[in-house]
DNA sequence: TGCGTTGATGTCCGAATCGACATACCGTGC
DNA sequence: GCACGGTATGTCGATTCGGACATCAACGCA
């Protein structure tokens, strides 16, 4: 978390110690979670867009509505490969894939 | 592959077609295992950035040596999941990751 | 030559993840 | 109210992936 956002929020009564701290997570893995949930949120914005049903989409990506539905909802039985799988199956571009991470990171910086 | 270099590959003699046709890939496996070599090199080039043999950086990550050269090997049964946790393990910050990725992705479009 | 270090490869088996199915939940329209 | 389409949740057997270990090849060095 950022010095100045930090500042902000204990001026306004917080106690101050987000997620990572709370759950004792190494920088590595707050990392990792924080782009899983990324991910997650791209996958339901595309599928919206594209104007499929979970059903739907689980039939292009070959699986089933419930495990779309736990990948939208960033169950912990989701892997990051079948996530990044998903989402090059419904069309984003490696590059553009590499932009929402990089957006994801700015976003959290924040 | 881009229809230039087709054309440059064609007329030095190369019969022209990419492993991605060869194995009859669809677009999504195509760009997923460009992204996980991507991250192989990554993670070996930081390896060796950091003066770390396998054995050393296998401990970082609570893993095993032979991991470690599976991974930088893109063994089939190393996940992207592995990969990404050893580089935001190995100190790449999310936003990093992003520009690795979208680098990759400009490289291979070339 | 023999020795130590580094990396590559194959295998084992427990853990994590998968698709599938059942079922519950939640709106909306009748 | 009830039915229905869409989504969420829990569970199951099958498959994949994980760390660990053994082993091998390649290299430099005494």
């Amino acid at each position: 978390m950022e010095a100045a956002k930090k500042k902000r929020l204990k001026a306004s009564g917080w106690i101050v110690g987000d997620v990572k701290a709370f759950l004792g997570l190494t920088d590595g893995e707050a990392a990792f979670i924080e782009l899983k949930l990324a991910l997650t949120d791209s996958l339901k914005r595309r599928r919206l867009d594209l104007g499929l049903t979970q059903t739907q989409l689980a039939k292009r990506l070959e699986s089933s509505q419930s495990r779309v539905a736990k990948m939208e909802a960033g169950d912990r039985t989701v892997s990051l490969d079948l996530l990044v799988r998903s989402l090059l199956a419904v069309g984003m571009t490696v590059r553009e894939l590499g932009k929402v991470i990089a957006a994801a990171a700015r976003r959290s910086e924040a």
